[in-house]
RNA sequence: GCGCCCGUAGCUCAGUGGAUUAGAGUAUCUGGCUUCGAACCAGAGGGUCGGAGGUUCGAGUCCUCCCGGGCGUACCA
């Protein structure tokens, strides 16, 4: 149980024992919201209830506040409750309490800072999802951090989480790829065939073309082009795959599962799934091609399924089977889709379907990224994998690294248009707070290397002797992190994380400045002791919360 | 035109679903290393929260309008 509930339970109790001794008026039922004041002066956690039942109690809530104050049962948790202008109860949590947090934490270990809001519910998180046509570039990191993160927030807030890559291995873009790789494939083999229009640019088309020549030999160049492209298309998409895969590993980011959407089509699913819309009279024909009547559900227009010219499916097309799939079939709770920004438009449409198919749509969460503005020095950097300009992950880590790669997209919520300036990411490499946060954990590692030097065993330390400001400082904030945790997972916001990370590890630094945990002196025993084993709960909750990032937690720096 | 998103310190960004005196990093300036890691700590300056109305006892937060920017508005994905 979080504190905020057991304090929500406390004012609760002390709301009816204060009406029914007769000091508070009757109300209606109430949302009793604890919050954490801005002020340290005001204490570690408030309510401002007697605001909310001012009307309703027809009295003044400051004398709400005093009543609810007064009959706050005897508690373990809290040290003292106080109410304050213009209707606040404040509460400070107890030294004893917070002190005998060291221990729980300590016990807790790697798995300090779970919650279970999630109730064992299934979640897939699906993300990236990039076609498989050429290395990811730098504008799809985010969504990639952001999906990853998000994923580790809810398996810690105890969702059962899969996450999941959906393959675009069957549309028109594959087509054109498939054909500039053919062409690619027999200029590599000496055959003057020109690029198909449109064509995709880029070198990586060129390399694989000349590996695949190398590797597969030539055989597919005497076929007609439809039986080359078949010969040479599963060994390209396994590769293009296989390089897409090893580049979101560097960057931390691994899945449980790689959805491909041609088994959609070769399953049958497709065909099921428009079978069910035809039933339901939301399909119709017109211009010779096959449409989903999203207007008979309100919607503005009306969206194609399956084109007039080859008979093909489209991208929303198989996208009604792909999500018809996770509810029906693999019976996800909730799904969560990471998109970049630029695929906005497609929400209202999925929404509407998953109603159509008698689905709940808020099952469906969509997080949209926005697009990230790159600049270099300052000046703004226009990618495009069509003009060929764009800066691949791949280089982007060589550049900047994961750690702070992922801290930097992480610290931001998805929806602000942020700037990542790569220059600056990586001149600036000391002053980034990534390695602030990092710093800390390297110097908790080292204390503890020391004290196992000096052969110091901390394990029956008495942790009533933690008094000092900095030490209660900084256990107020390790014992935040499942907090932390619950909003994240509750609201699907994992930049909470990286924040939570610089606020402890500046409560660490600050407590590392005055409170000397190693002594030469011989008195200094029992205090050291006792401080050991807060830097060990405070590097626990640290570690967890960058393993929760996707980072690392040096050792050493 | 219409739809979605954004506008908070010089810069990059938070702001816990309306609440006690708007925060952090960075940059600038000042001070602090003889014992556990100075990639650190302490302090200072820097804001009419894009603008104007409205709701409310109370608005950076909710509503309306305006200004500025991004992205959509495909039988692409």
């Amino acid at each position: 149980m979080q504190i905020t509930d057991s304090l929500a339970t406390l004012v609760s109790q002390a709301l009816e024992s204060a009406q029914a001794s007769g000091s508070l008026p009757a109300a209606g039922d109430v949302d009793i919201k604890i919050e954490r004041p801005k002020l340290a002066q005001h204490g570690d956690f408030s309510t401002s209830l007697p605001l909310a039942l001012a009307r309703s109690m027809r009295m003044a809530p400051i004398k709400i506040a005093e009543a609810i104050a007064a009959a706050v049962p005897e508690n373990a948790i809290v040290g003292s409750v106080n109410h304050a202008a213009p209707g606040f109860v404040n509460f400070t949590l107890s030294t004893a309490w917070m002190q005998s947090q060291v221990d729980v934490v300590r016990e807790a270990g790697e798995n300090f800072g779970s919650v279970d809001i999630g109730a064992g519910k299934s979640v897939q998180v699906e993300f990236v999802s990039v076609n498989p046509t050429g290395p990811l570039h730098v504008g799809h990191a985010r969504g990639a951090v952001i999906g990853s993160s998000l994923a580790n927030v809810l398996a810690a807030a105890g969702y059962e989480v899969q996450r999941e890559y959906y393959v675009n291995d069957a549309g028109n873009q594959m087509r054109v790829f498939y054909d500039t790789l053919y062409s690619r494939y027999m200029q590599a083999a000496g055959h003057d065939v020109p690029l198909p229009d449109p064509a995709y640019p880029g070198e990586y088309l060129q390399d694989l073309a000349a590996d695949l020549l190398k590797d597969l030999g030539d055989g597919a160049v005497s076929k007609e082009k439809p039986e080359a492209i078949a010969d040479l298309a599963p060994e390209s998409l396994k590769r293009t795959l296989e390089h897409i895969r090893g580049v979101l590993g560097k960057l931390g980011v691994s899945y449980d599962q790689w959805f491909h959407e041609s088994d959609l089509l070769t399953s049958g699913r497709f065909d099921e799934v428009l079978n069910l819309l035809d039933d339901a009279d939301l399909v119709v024909e017109r211009d010779g091609a096959k449409w989903f009547a999203a207007t008979k559900l309100g919607l503005e227009e009306d969206t194609v399924i399956i084109r007039s010219d080859d008979g093909g499916p489209t991208y929303f097309g198989t996208d009604i089977a792909y999500h018809h799939e996770k509810f029906i079939e693999r019976k996800f709770d909730r799904v969560i889709n990471v998109w970049g920004a630029d695929h906005h438009g497609h929400i209202a449409r999925m929404k509407a379907l998953l109603q159509a198919l008698g689905l709940d749509p808020d099952r469906l969460t969509i997080i949209l990224n926005q697009i990230v503005n790159f600049k270099n020095e300052g000046e703004s950097l226009k990618f495009s994998k069509r003009n060929n300009v764009m800066v691949t992950v791949e280089e982007l880590l060589e550049e900047v690294g994961a750690d702070s790669c992922r801290f930097t997209f992480l610290s931001r919520s998805p929806e602000s248009h942020m700037e990542f300036d790569l220059g600056l990411a990586k001149t600036q490499s000391s002053e980034n707070p990534v390695y602030y946060v990092q710093y800390g954990h390297a110097r908790m590692a080292s204390i503890l290397r020391t004290a196992a030097e000096r052969k110091i065993t901390y394990e029956s330390a008495d942790l009533s002797l933690l008094t000092h400001d900095r030490e209660l400082e900084l256990i107020r904030k390790i014992i935040e992190l499942p907090t932390v945790v619950e909003r994240a997972a509750e609201r699907l916001e994992p930049h909470h994380l990286p924040h939570y990370a610089m606020e402890l590890a500046r409560s660490l630094q600050r407590f590392y400045e005055d409170c000397r945990v190693l002594s030469s002196e011989e008195g200094d025993l029992e205090i050291s002791m006792a401080r050991l084993q807060l830097v060990e709960a405070a590097k626990v909750a640290l570690s967890r919360t960058l393993k929760l990032m996707g980072m690392s937690s040096p050792e050493r720096m």
